[in-house]
RNA sequence: GGGCGCGUAGCUCAGCGGGAGAGCGCUCGCCUCACACGCGAGAGGUCGCAGGUUCAAAACCUGCCGCGCCCACCA
């Protein structure tokens, strides 16, 4: 035993850090079986980004789950990613190497960076095979300053199962899982009309739009029927679409148009001849009851256009631009083709913004523009990192199925047990509104490339109809650079001989197989069947229609089942002005700075404090809290231990009374971590403490001094130092670091690897305890010191006489505590008084300075 | 428009059918042999509003107001 003088919190963290990791305390042990495990699905933080103190606080949450599993008697599989497969990444080693990634160029195994050629400042072209590498090289850095941070806050993670997801086995994962839904008919390529950002000129999918509220203009625009009989008027915010009209579209209920139906309008400016159409989507409370439909201005024309199977003139193009005029071609007929061309010719070229002022102007000017645009606030679709409004485009791309699943993912929701519960509430709205299947494929490059190859006919074009795919023994590969079976490399792009899918996938389409990717699917099948499907993923409500949803859906698709049993789900950070805090707005504090400055217990205790699930403002005064709280248990547990460990047992009723007071505390704070309820343990705990520290510490200070003889000593030493094992386990998932610290002192091993407490062990020592006692002690000692305080004088005085009123049962409690109580409210002489209300007379003694 | 969550002391929040609570902050006092990085005490609240259920409502029900988020709409 050697507690020391004045013990410290300073240091904690490197000592203990480093003898975890010699000692392997969070290793996991795969020699057992699944019912002993726990296996945590740990987010794999963005690389190339930062760490900042929302990824303190909801790491933490899973960190206490792992730490009070094992000492539960789990084995953890706790592993950590780290997440460099994306567009962070890729425009972080453009800008840092000056490269950009050419998948066209061939893999150079001799590559070396700082040997590149540089004629100028501009980024030089790099092969896939080798901007990947250059990835990988760049984010290995971040990868040690996370995991710096990550073990300094004490997360008990093994840090020999790390993973990232551009590495190879994650490319192979990938792949694989994209073979076998291309094999089982549930991915497949399509060319069709989809959300695409004419910034990133890449396809995106549903999960990655928001909305954006901007200005814009309600046009009303006049259509004049073909047979001149009269004409119709739509509203549009986006009038430079006219030459993309195909119908105009009327609900099929609305009275006011139904003779309207069936007959033939003519677009203002273009004299394209297009049909006035019915469907049950249009709205007639919505601008005219008349719209125009476009290929495409929105979603809803595409649904229009392929259920009424109409035309399609498409004139935006990929990169936000209007196309060149095609009046006068097939599908592009026009009553008046001069007019037309002279129109379209003021808009081509331009971006979509400057073609509506300039369609507007023509409008105007021809008397088809009703009154003025009128100026509104409305939403838009935007990819969630672009700048511009996304357009519909239709371009060919991969497509995961996922709307024919709906009802069994919907399903999956309600069998997954989600923390706090009513976060599955947003996971079942994002399902329902699912409107197209996932779209996996991006025009992107840097990422994991579809493993898939297309013949090149005599024509020199690729039959995208007749993929050649590899074997799975094969992956990961890169089509761009490998060559298919049955072909040689010279072949590459020549008629008869192939090309390479030049797509990548979405990034998401790796991170949903973090589960499978951890555990070592279909490659370590030892391993995968003591930890899949897992027990918990802990991840933020904002990516759960991203992350969490596409996880459910490919382990449906692939295992047929859920990948996990229970999602806990951490809030957000604001700012201390409830803001949520953001790089952009600059109140971001590094987490590192205040693991140094304040202790890694001390932050820890600031994240547990914080629930599941909301979103909790940032008080730097919360973590001084923790420290204090830190300090405290050093110091308590110092005095605590300079009591040598006694021989006789636990006798006293006031000490019975507080091991029976905490065999409650252990049960009430086992059954809220069990239900994910971390910070309402923390709360019983802690209060519970406090009580220890401030009553019953002082009540039996004393006694346990030997001021009533070595039996009632012993009885005092052996109950504290049995509250005090307790205790320090029930706090070490909060607070690893200076539980450890007190624990060491007399303890041999790791308090995280001991037997969490239970009310069992305290059974013996607490029989016949009643808590009563311990609160009629501290009530009576509470009495004394308020009239100390209030008198102004020295806890220390001298109370001459004190007289508690009190029910004769509870005068009973009393006595059998009595010296106690005296002693440490340094009382003379204690009076009893039977009443009814109960209250207490103190007489201090006389003026002792 | 639909859904979810939240409105309790100056601040952050707990309580969710029978005493209105904690911590911080504030005020006053105390070097008491574990701790002055400490200890003790005090002041401070029509529990968002209005109805209803109940012997009893901060808590349950209904409506309203306010805040936040998710989804949808984006003619």
């Amino acid at each position: 035993m050697a507690v020391p003088e004045k013990p410290s919190l300073d240091g904690l963290e490197a000592k203990w850090d480093e003898w975890w990791e010699a000692a392997g305390t969070y290793r996991f042990d795969r020699t057992k079986t699944r019912e002993e495990i726990f296996a945590i699905d740990t987010p794999p933080p963005t690389a190339s980004g930062n760490l900042h103190m929302g990824h303190v606080c909801s790491y933490t949450h899973t960190d206490l789950v792992a730490r009070f599993r094992r000492m539960r008697g789990k084995t953890l599989f706790y592993p950590m990613g780290w997440d460099d497969n994306g567009l962070p990444t890729e425009r972080r080693v453009q800008n840092y190497f000056g490269v950009w990634c050419d998948p066209s160029l061939p893999h150079d195994p001799n590559f070396d960076v700082d040997a590149l050629d540089r004629p100028d400042d501009r980024p030089v072209p790099v092969p896939r095979p080798n901007f990947i590498d250059l990835c990988e090289r760049l984010t290995a850095e971040d990868e040690k300053a996370f995991e710096h941070l990550f073990r300094m806050l004490g997360l008990s993670v093994d840090w020999t199962q790390t993973y990232t997801t551009i590495d190879a086995h994650s490319r192979r994962a990938s792949q694989r899982a994209f073979l076998r839904l291309l094999d089982r008919g549930l991915a497949y390529q399509e060319e069709a009309p989809t959300m695409w950002d004419v910034d990133f000129q890449t396809a995106v999918a549903q999960a990655e739009i928001e909305d954006k509220e901007v200005d814009g203009a309600y046009h009303r625009i006049r259509f004049d029927l073909a047979d001149g009989s009269g004409s119709l008027e739509i509203e549009t915010s986006r009038p430079e679409l006219i030459p993309a009209c195909v119908a105009l579209v009327v609900n099929p209920s609305d009275g006011r148009f139904a003779p309207m139906v069936g007959r033939v309008a003519v677009t203002p400016l273009f004299g394209a001849e297009v049909p006035v159409v019915a469907h049950e989507l249009a709205d007639p409370e919505r601008g005219t009851g008349v719209a125009m439909i476009c290929t495409f201005g929105d979603l809803t024309d595409v649904t229009w256009w392929r259920e009424l199977r109409l035309p399609a003139r498409v004139v935006v193009q990929r990169d936000g631009t209007i196309a060149p005029s095609r009046w006068g071609e097939p599908g592009w007929e026009s009553r008046d083709v001069q007019a037309a061309r002279a129109a379209h010719s003021e808009l081509a070229g331009r971006p979509a913004k400057r073609a509506r002022r300039g369609i507007a102007e023509l409008l105007a000017e021809s008397g088809h523009l009703l009154g003025e645009p009128q100026r509104v606030r409305h939403v838009v679709k935007y990819y969630e990192r672009g700048e511009r409004p996304l357009e519909v485009v239709s371009s060919r791309q991969w497509f995961v199925k996922t709307i024919e699943l709906r009802d069994r993912l919907l399903e999956r929701g309600r069998e997954l047990r989600w923390h706090p519960e009513h976060m599955g509430a947003r996971y079942a709205s994002w399902v329902e509104g699912l409107n197209g299947d996932w779209c996996i494929s991006r025009q992107r490059f840097f990422g994991v490339p579809f493993p898939v190859w297309y013949p090149v006919g005599q024509d020199g074009s690729p039959d995208r109809g007749r993929p050649i795919l590899p074997a799975e023994t094969r992956l990961p590969v890169d089509p761009s650079t490998d060559v298919p079976e049955g072909y040689t490399a010279g072949q590459r792009g020549l008629p008869g001989g192939f090309v390479g899918d030049p797509d990548i996938m979405d990034t998401w389409a790796t991170s949903s197989l973090t589960p499978q990717i951890a555990s070592g699917w279909e490659e370590d099948p030892d391993l995968f069947a003591r930890v899949f499907p897992m027990d918990l993923r802990p991840q933020s409500h904002d990516i759960i229609r991203t992350w969490l949803f596409y996880t459910v859906l490919k382990a449906e698709l692939e295992h047929g089942r859920l990948p996990w049993t229970d999602a806990a789900i951490s809030g957000w950070i604001l700012d201390p002005d409830r803001k949520k805090m953001s790089k952009s707005k600059g109140n971001v504090v590094t987490p590192i700075e205040f693991l140094e400055q304040h202790g890694a217990d001390a932050v820890r205790y600031w994240a547990a404090s914080a629930r599941l699930g909301i979103d909790v403002a940032f008080k730097e005064e919360q973590i001084r809290i923790g420290r204090r709280l830190a300090i405290k248990i050093l110091n308590a547990s110092r005095f605590v231990l300079s009591f040598e460990a006694p021989e006789g047992e636990v006798s006293d009723p006031l000490d019975r009374s507080l091991l029976a007071a905490l065999a409650g505390v252990v049960e009430q704070a086992t059954a809220a971590f069990e239900d994910y309820e971390h910070a309402r343990a923390l709360d019983v705990i802690e209060r519970f403490f406090w009580g220890f520290t401030d009553d019953y510490l002082e009540l039996v200070k004393g006694r346990a001094y030997g001021s009533h003889g070595p039996e009632a000593a012993g009885s005092a030493i052996a109950a504290l130092r049995l509250a005090l094992s307790v205790l320090l386990r029930l706090f070490a998932p909060f607070l690893p670091y200076v539980t450890e610290e007190v624990w060491s002192w007399w303890r041999q091993g790791s308090i995280h690897r001991s037997a969490w407490p239970t009310p069992d062990e305290l059974a013996e020592a607490s029989a016949g305890g009643d808590p009563i006692v311990h609160q009629v002690a501290a009530w009576v000692l509470g009495e004394v010191r308020k009239a100390k305080a209030l008198a102004k004088r020295s806890l220390r005085t001298e109370v001459e006489r004190v007289v508690v009123h009190d029910t004769e049962e509870r005068l009973k409690v009393l006595r059998g505590v009595e010296r106690d109580v005296r002693e440490a409210g340094t009382v003379a002489e204690l009076v009893h008084a039977q009443a009814e209300e109960p209250s207490v007379e103190v007489v201090l003694g006389s003026q002792d300075g």
